[in-house]
DNA sequence: CGAACCCATTGACAGCTGTCAATGGTAGCG
DNA sequence: CGCTACCATTGACAGCTGTCAATGGGTTCG
């Protein structure tokens, strides 16, 4: 097994809810589910932070780059990052006294997916 | 093929606020704007409303035909139907007694590119 | 060990949001 | 003209959300 030092993290599976949203028409449970996501990029915050953690270098940065940015306490921007995560949109990885979080690329690609027009 | 001319909508002028999230820090002012769209999608009702307009035959529908889909009082999705207008997502427009609601594909595209990745 | 750093969690609070019932305005119909 | 159908708006209310200050648990380093 090789070592990876680089502040690459493991991508999660991530398999699109569901079909577009023009191809038929939605059930109540996928409705739920496509919703939790949107409502995640609902926010100004979670966007920068999202774009923040998108044009790292690396693909990830630790929360104390992320506060000075976005101009929010460590505090809320640990709550935004953590409605990233739990959405499946970011992931988050202990690395000794810092966490890394990352974009998951698969997931917004799924969202686009929902969003895909005729 | 007769010349039908009762359920289209004249689209409005769409202009992607921004570049894709991965590709360059998202400024606030594109931040909240951007937010508001997606927030517009981050309920299942209105996805679901969403839905049903995009597979519309015709790409319209009354009112009157999307509460009981949606299981929502007609205020409600009345109140629905308005946000998701607000922020471009769809548009109506009265015709007689109905009010004809339409997507609008092209602010679907909109954000479609803001999730884009490289 | 003790100090410093990083981050999550908690508690508190104002503001927003989804929902319904009820009301009101407008357009078509008999 | 009156009735009915359609839709928006209002008021009320519970529940959620974004924010901060403060606290606490880990981790690193001297």
């Amino acid at each position: 097994m090789t070592v990876r030092e680089l502040p690459v993290l493991d991508q999660p599976e991530v398999t699109a809810c569901c079909a577009p949203l023009t191809a038929e028409v939605l059930s109540a449970p996928d409705a739920k589910t496509l919703a939790k996501q949107f409502a995640a990029l609902g926010d100004p915050v979670r966007l920068q932070l999202l774009s923040l953690l998108a044009t790292a270098d690396g693909g990830a940065i630790c929360v104390c780059d992320l506060t000075e940015p976005v101009g929010r306490t460590q505090g809320t921007v640990s709550h935004h990052l953590r409605i990233l995560v739990e959405s499946g949109l970011a992931t988050g990885e202990k690395r000794g006294r810092n966490v890394w979080y990352a974009v998951v690329p698969a997931a917004l690609e799924a969202l686009r997916g929902a969003l895909a027009t005729r």
